[in-house]
RNA sequence: GGCCCCAUCGUCUAACGGUUAGGACGCCGGCUUUUCAAGCCGUUAAUCGGAGUUCGAUUCUCCGUGGGGUCACCA
């Protein structure tokens, strides 16, 4: 028997991460069996659903590479579920029950009730074993408004039975749903899939996530910079670790490691660290090409605008990320300033370029030095480690500090930067120079 | 409240009766070419409590406590 999951998500909001990693188990586990993995919109709430949502819902799975071998909209089985409860009440297995409506109770409706006799029901959990209910209190339950408005367990059941799903992989939250549907399905006649609930993604005060207080949805993540297959990857980590240790994977080797069974009974709290550590290992996994693509549209144009600096700043920018807004914040903070703007230096701020207990006086014999230097032997296209070699035994003696703190300062005019042979090989012979001069100036 | 589920470092987790309770992220500290990062190395840190069962419990059982879920004419 072929191996059938689905994904079941309503188009109420956008897809949240919660979904993802249900969807992702899911897949996980069709796949590993050699089966099928179905998307099943549940479209059927009007009023509360948006076709963007439904946009959203497919445009995630693909960024995440979850692809579905079938996708269907459960507003396309109306008519069967109409039969089916048709045949329920002909059979009296279901009953038309005329009472006063919920929400008014002057007003008389009719809706479809489900002959409870109350009996117990086991069912095995894939991940928690055996779980029995007592159904007595839910009586004889509604299963639709009317024949032609199905409620959310019947309709689900139906789905599941016709598309042929073997294997329900869900959220917790479905754990006490489920003997109320496996009635149902008993009514009906169908069989009974089998049921895995995974436990809920948590925040990090340990509460359920919602959509309002929490950042949860996928396409937020995306807008960050995120990658789908960073995000697949963190969230197969959470409830799930794979047996060697190796955490860094991806969906194919997932694939290969997965086990079901394996999952972790208790929530799990989303930590975006780790999020941000995952997602830096795919970063770094990039090759200049594609990291080049992935930072430029958040770069200013002063950069974009001269590839040969920003070829040499790349592995720069790249030791100092995680995810693409760490460059945004970066840029924002005018960290990459220094390699289109020449820094202002003059009397009224040279002290800054002051190391520790040096003096003035020494810091502008530092500067001439490397001045001269620099200007006798700094190849036109040099290297940070041919700069550095011209002007380490020198910085060594006088003091490291001492000297390469003014020369760093003098060309990017921060406190923090990249080190001194970097920028100068950056900037360029005249540019460094033009700088040096500059600082040398306000010092004179 | 009824019913159901769960419980190892701050967080994600490993250890399917015998381990100095392991790893990862974070934190903290150190090192590496001056700053900030990165990198490397290291430190800190946990079996919710109480009874059993057992030669021996993180592991099995029960009780308690705590957390979560669910109790719709939503999905």
């Amino acid at each position: 028997m072929t191996v059938v999951t689905r994904i079941a998500p309503s188009p109420t909001g956008y897809l949240h991460f919660g979904l993802a990693r249900t969807a992702l188990f899911s897949y996980l586990y069709a796949k590993k069996h050699g089966g099928e993995f179905i998307i099943r919109i549940e479209d059927t709430d009007v009023a509360r659903n948006k076709p963007e949502y439904e946009e959203d819902i497919h445009e995630q799975f693909k960024w995440l590479g979850l692809i579905a071998d079938r996708v269907y909209r459960q507003s396309e089985n109306r008519e069967r579920h109409r039969q089916l409860l048709v045949d329920l009440v002909e059979r009296d297995v279901a009953y038309i029950s005329k009472e006063p409506a919920k929400d008014d109770a002057t007003q008389e409706i009719e809706v479809v009730r489900l002959r409870n006799k109350g009996e117990k029901i086991t069912f095995n959990d894939g991940i928690r074993g055996d779980i029995t209910f007592d159904t007595t209190e839910l009586k004889d339950f509604v299963i639709a408004r009317s024949v032609n408005d199905p409620l959310y367990h019947f309709a689900v059941v139906v789905d599941d039975f016709d598309e042929g799903v073997t294997h329900v992989i869900r959220g917790d939250d479905h754990i006490s749903n489920t003997p109320r549907q496996i009635l149902i399905l008993k009514a009906l006649g169908f069989t009974i899939p089998e049921y895995t609930h995974l436990p809920l993604i948590l925040m990090p005060d340990k509460s359920k996530m919602s959509k309002r207080k929490h950042e949860t949805a996928v396409k937020n993540y995306r807008e960050k910079g995120f990658f789908g297959a960073a995000m697949i990857n963190y969230l197969a980590t959470l409830g799930w670790t794979p047996a060697d240790g190796k955490e860094v994977l991806s969906l194919e080797e997932l694939l290969a490691e997965f086990d079901l069974a394996h999952v972790h009974k208790s929530g799990a709290v989303f930590d975006i660290e780790k999020l941000r550590w995952f997602n830096r290992s795919y970063v770094q996994q990039l090759s200049d090409e594609a990291f080049t693509a992935y930072i430029e549209p958040v770069l200013p144009a002063q950069l974009r605008d001269q590839p040969q600096v920003l070829a040499k700043l790349l592995p720069v920018i790249r030791d100092n990320i995680s995810v693409l807004e760490d460059v945004l914040a970066n840029v924002a903070a005018g960290e990459y300033l220094w390699c289109y703007e020449e820094p202002m230096i003059d009397a009224s701020n040279c002290a800054a370029l002051v190391w520790k207990n040096s003096t003035g006086a020494m810091t502008l014999e530092h500067l001439r030095f490397v001045q001269t230097t620099l200007s006798s032997s700094m190849p036109e296209n040099a290297t940070a480690e041919q700069i550095k070699e011209v002007l380490w035994e020198y910085a060594s003696t006088a003091g490291k500090g001492d000297v390469l703190w003014p020369m760093r300062y003098a060309l990017t005019g921060r406190d923090k930067s990249p080190d001194p042979f970097i920028v100068a090989s950056i900037l360029g012979k005249d540019a460094t120079l033009r700088r040096l001069e500059k600082a040398i100036a306000a010092f004179e």
